[in-house]
DNA sequence: GTTGTATTTCGAAAATAATCGAACAATGTA
DNA sequence: TACATTGTTCGATTATTTTCGAAATACAAC
């Protein structure tokens, strides 16, 4: 049986969580853990190498933002929504970011 | 005179954020702008050199997380702290992250 | 036990990011 | 004008991260 280590969330870092954060493929996963709840590896692989994979979610658990849980051969994947939201009150929404604008060509547009 | 681009406040994407702040000298960085205010990149360099300090600025401002304003011969840096709050509210409490434990050597504990 | 499915670990290659010296640019002042 | 100060840009080096195939592990069903 596989174990995985996950920080309690008073030891999870802004740091990690912005490292984990920072991976568009990792951010993409978070979405949709976010959106649509628990799921396993293979679902949220696309066309990914499951090795590449596999390396994604272990940064995840390390970074403490999702929870694996191995349920006879598969591995279902979580957000740790609750314990990060009370950890960084926001960051849930962050991560959705519904606000984000697309397309975000016009980041170009000077200020200042 | 140096003229520096910052993107509207609504053009700044999470990923850019998390990805910026990812880096531990550029989060030291916004820590201290963001409790001592407005500082010049000398005063914010410790000894690095130059150049690379003037590379984390410049990350910085193009995720929209700090102005850079030209005064004489000084440039000066401040968080864009309101605008980031309301694009991403909470992002500065989780960038000061005043509930971080230390030491984290704990995060090893096991959990699940 | 063998087979099949799901996932991890290992190790190496490729891509990306950080670092930093040297040269350059802008400003203020003597 | 010359000089000192502050910071940028360029280019090369190093370090870190990502990617992915191959081999290994875990489990369930036959």
């Amino acid at each position: 049986m596989v174990r995985y280590e996950h920080p309690p969330i008073s030891a999870v870092s802004a740091r990690d969580v912005f490292q984990a954060l920072s991976d568009p493929i990792r951010l993409e996963i978070v979405r949709r853990l976010a959106r649509r709840g628990a799921q396993n590896c293979a679902e949220l692989s696309d066309a990914r190498p499951r090795s590449t994979m596999s390396h994604h979610f272990k940064v995840l658990r390390d970074a403490g933002v999702v929870r694996t849980l191995a349920q006879g051969t598969e591995h279902i994947n979580s957000l740790r929504g609750d314990e990060l939201e009370s950890r960084f009150p926001g960051i849930v929404a962050m991560i959705l970011d519904e606000n984000e604008e697309r397309p975000k060509a016009d980041a170009a547009a000077l200020v200042r």
